[in-house]
DNA sequence: ATTCTTGCAAACCCTTTGCAAGCTA
DNA sequence: TAGCTTGCAAAGGGTTTGCAAGAAT
């Protein structure tokens, strides 16, 4: 069930949770996946990425108010980011312009210390 | 040809740029239209921006380096808007977290003046 | 004639959903 | 039995691509 997403700490397409589960020996088909997510992110129990290639990837959330990520693009490792000032400024930003309902999406991606280290040996191979 | 983009002031999915070409009489294939939006982005000639719902919007860069957007969620009308001072403070998290290669995306969603209008109107004649 | 561009339709991928079967209360 | 959960397979929606026809050089 929903128990075995408590373990990741880390960003997940739901397909890869789905392998996951499978790897793990739980009969969970993919559709149920698809909706035991799907539920979780309603009720705000997930956070909600977008990847580039527009496939929604998910995560425990710890936090319960606004917070943004820190993380890593290769390996889907998340550090969770308060930014109070990035708030103020956003709030700011669309005030100057007349904007209301405001939302703000603020994600920092890239290469954790690990990947970093991986990445610059594949290089050093090539 | 791509020369109907160079109007867009704002975000819009490949599917509706198409849409509108075609209103305008001119005869390109939706196939056609995903090639040219991917090769415009490809030559960072685009904005590129994925709705909640996994679909990417494209918008006519002016294309002066890196900055956001303030984005009207409703009817796609874009400001760009600069933030040196996110910037940095991205740039300190990740440096604190021993990320490397970085990226971020930072845009703030909102409903413009008019649209704020529009929704009011629509809220009070419920 | 060679090369690039276009359209069409099929293929892909992620995601959602209808429906019948299995559980649970 | 009434109601919720699950699996399967089909359908959906955005996006990509193979291939043949047409335009450009």
């Amino acid at each position: 069930m929903s128990d075995a997403l408590d373990e990741l700490a880390d960003f997940v397409s739901t397909q890869e949770l789905h392998r996951i589960l499978q790897e793990r020996g739980a009969s969970v088909s993919l559709a149920t996946t698809y909706r035991i997510v799907q539920s979780m992110a309603d009720d705000g129990l997930l956070d909600v990425l977008r990847a580039d290639d527009g496939e929604a990837r998910y995560r425990r959330c710890e936090a319960h108010g606004h917070h943004h990520h820190l993380v890593c693009r290769r390996c889907g490792k998340a550090v969770e980011i308060e930014a109070p000032t990035v708030e103020a400024w956003a709030s700011r930003i669309a005030a100057e312009n007349g904007y209301t309902a405001l939302e703000h999406t603020v994600e920092i991606f890239g290469l954790c210390p690990e990947c970093s280290a991986a990445v610059a040996a594949e290089h050093s191979e090539e």
